[in-house]
DNA sequence: CGATGGCTTGAATCGGCTCAAAGCTTGTGG
DNA sequence: CCACAAGCTTTGAGCCGATTCAAGCCATCG
């Protein structure tokens, strides 16, 4: 069984990663200024010398935007983008279909950069919108090219990034393709909490959710209408509730049994180094 | 409006990439014994020198099998897998869910890297399964590491392989959840012909599909049963057509119009250079 | 030749869609 | 401070596409 039984489980996790007992984390790192959500991500998970740690909260200090709700970080079929990097706020990634139709991608949440691959592709097909007032840092591709250069050590930690992301859009697909309405309702629902509550967003049983219910619905791959009824079940079987733009997390066990939720595939628990004897070196750049 | 006009348009893309106008591949380089489909693949969107495509020839002469239909490259939940690259034949990579729900999520053709990601994942989700007597070269993550520290140039290009094999399961992703069966079977149709054709299996307008009905239906999120008779319907509007084990494409454009299918996302004749200005310094792994 | 496994088809059912109207909020201007 | 408008949410009725389950068909292989 995928279950996750218990409350406990999860809590555990976010005691974990959220509030402080990272393993090389030690004193000898007070960090720069502020570090970023993503810097402490991929420390987290890939060993970054202090030096690369400060020399990516630089960079991801150069080029700092406010933007506004709804405004958009990149259009389907421009130039590559800037590669953006989410502080605070939420941001969406979409296609559209002919016809109207929509159907988001990825959410990004703080931390969390946003598509690392269009970076390298020539005309994105997709279109990035933030959905709650967002401060985002954008490098450039040669300020990219030369943290790489810089800090070697980033080029793994960003391939950990990338895996996790293909990961989380893997089980969309699976998600989208082989569950019912309730199930993919409530399946994206954890995960959102899940992925909060490691950035710290998660306050106690409720959480702040800067979407309508189109941007669900078009996550889900279900009609708005459809996404409503589907909301009000969850409502009626005691598993969530709203308040304000909040979602209050009545039945968190009972929402991740009913959704078959594992989240293994967010890889919240891993480390680069600790899981696999030989990635160490997998994608290092360096010889040796 | 994405749909492609004209069967001349594919056509096109076929001529420049399968049968030899390759930029910069010119009479400099007769290669070693036998180039596998990967390393011509990579060479022709990534700069390789000679050097690093005999040794990457090399690696994945040192461990090749011929596998018989059904048997299986790595179970999910297993520990961390060899790295597979398919030679012949063709394999797929699919989630079970509970109650015995099946989800395809990649299919792998000659030339194909087995999921990547695989190789930095400590327990995989996902397995693979050959759909028909093929032949496969593995590589240990030992070996991985050697052709990384040894030829830095390959990092690039399996950072552009892993882009196309994530563009692809984003666009399964967004044809799972908008485009009806009629469309998605077309869809994943036209993909495979695409793909196909770019490895030199298309004969003049017909393909050996090694598949069972329950292996298209489950990457096309469907019930076999729908899934048959969406093929009837397709050969009923004198789409396609089958004799043995072979589809007959009778109206490549049509079938491309249903499923408003553009090829753009599988990279064909992207060139990994030429696109983007500073790409080549990267995920160069070398300073400079 | 029968057995097996995949393909094909039918009838009934159900989940999710469409379209439309009515409630609610939120923000804005009088 | 109220009135109105715009946009999001909620709900209903009817429909359609895909599923389920079952049976019959057709190749292939022992």
């Amino acid at each position: 069984m995928l279950v996750i039984r218990a409350r406990e489980t999860l809590v555990a996790t976010s005691v974990n990663l959220v509030s402080g007992h990272m393993p090389h984390m030690t004193a000898d790192a007070p960090a720069a200024p502020r570090e970023p959500l993503l810097v402490r991500k991929l420390y987290r998970h890939s060993p970054l010398s202090h030096r690369d740690r400060v020399g990516l909260t630089r960079a991801l200090s150069l080029d700092i935007r406010s933007v506004r709700t709804r405004s958009t970080l990149g259009e389907a079929g421009a130039a590559p983008r800037k590669l953006a990097v989410m502080l605070e706020g939420w941001a969406c990634c979409y296609r559209l279909l002919p016809g109207g139709r929509r159907q988001l991608v990825a959410y990004y949440l703080p931390g969390d950069i946003c598509d690392l691959h269009t970076l390298i592709t020539p005309r994105p097909d997709t279109s990035i919108v933030l959905l709650a007032g967002a401060r985002v840092a954008r490098l450039s591709r040669e300020a990219v090219a030369a943290l790489l250069r810089n800090h070697p050590a980033l080029s793994r930690a960003l391939w950990w990034d990338a895996r996790i992301a293909s990961s989380i859009e893997r089980e969309w697909l699976v998600n989208l393709a082989r569950r019912d309405a309730r199930e993919r309702v409530a399946h994206i629902l954890c995960e959102l909490i899940a992925r909060a509550e490691t950035v710290g967003e998660l306050d106690g049983d409720s959480l702040a959710v800067p979407l309508m219910q189109a941007d669900l619905a078009d996550a889900c791959g279900l009609t708005p209408a459809h996404l409503n009824r589907v909301l009000r079940l969850l409502r009626e079987q005691g598993l969530i509730a709203w308040r304000d733009r909040r979602m209050l997390i009545l039945d968190r066990s009972g929402l991740a049994e009913l959704a078959y939720f594992s989240p293994a595939y967010l890889g919240l628990d891993e480390r680069a180094d600790a899981q696999t004897g030989c990635e160490a070196t997998l994608f290092s750049p360096m010889p040796g």
